[in-house]
DNA sequence: AGAAAAATTTAGAATAATTCTAAAAAAATT
DNA sequence: AATTTTTTTAGAATTATTCTAAATTTTTCT
């Protein structure tokens, strides 16, 4: 594994922000003093391909990377577009409840308006 | 409201397809003889903000548009890509148990295999 | 209906995000 | 250490979308 893999690998699981790949470019680019736009993408490519990150996309968002295995959802904060995650026990089961055992996987994004933006009005 | 905003909004609403913008400008420009991809950008914005269709975003494939009110999750087949609608009961009330009340809107995406795929192997 | 104001359409230019290309460099294999 | 494979790189190319400003259409007002 290349220095530029494992440090954009690093970014987004040691980080519980879920990060955009320019985020990722920029924090790379420090670490590294100097890395091409094109790794990035290269490497958030082949990360996913390689089951060690997931993209999350959301609408009128730009994707975010996620290092997290266990199946979760995305909280998206409507004003400062944070994301978290959250977790539905036996959301599986729901699912297979009412669509069958056909699917492969899911995505699940809330959006809300999280506890800081709440306070901060 | 202009004709064509009307031929888009009856596209969206007459196909059960989930269609992206660009198969929308092409059907309109059909109907109509000529309309600019721009138009049809604006009036998807314009639609979508006015609150009568609603834009469905998932991992790798491009936008696109559905027209029901009622809040639902998609299946999007990961052969034909493909997308249909599903539902879950009372899913809102699973929601408001797992994060409180605090959400505006849910997206729930689910990949699998649609019926047509699965039997042409 | 006719005039004035507001909103929409349009073609093409501009932008932004991502992908492609082909050569150079690094890593893995033998 | 030589060879093969993979990765990186800069910049060009592509794609989807947005912007611009003038022309047209629709709406509003009388």
């Amino acid at each position: 594994m290349t220095k530029q893999r494992a440090t954009i690998l690093d970014i987004i699981r040691s980080d519980k922000a879920h990060h955009t790949a320019d985020e990722i470019y920029k924090l790379a680019n420090e670490r590294l003093g100097g890395i091409s736009l094109a790794t990035v993408y290269n490497n958030l490519h082949a990360l996913e391909e390689a089951g060690l990150i997931r993209r999350i996309t959301a609408e009128h968002l730009a994707d975010r990377y996620d290092s997290s295995f266990i199946p979760h959802g995305h909280l998206i904060c409507e004003k400062c577009e944070k994301v978290t995650d959250f977790n539905i026990d036996g959301f599986e089961d729901i699912l297979s409840e009412t669509i069958g055992n056909t699917f492969s996987s899911y995505e699940l994004k809330v959006r809300h308006l999280c506890t800081r933006c709440r306070e901060n009005v």
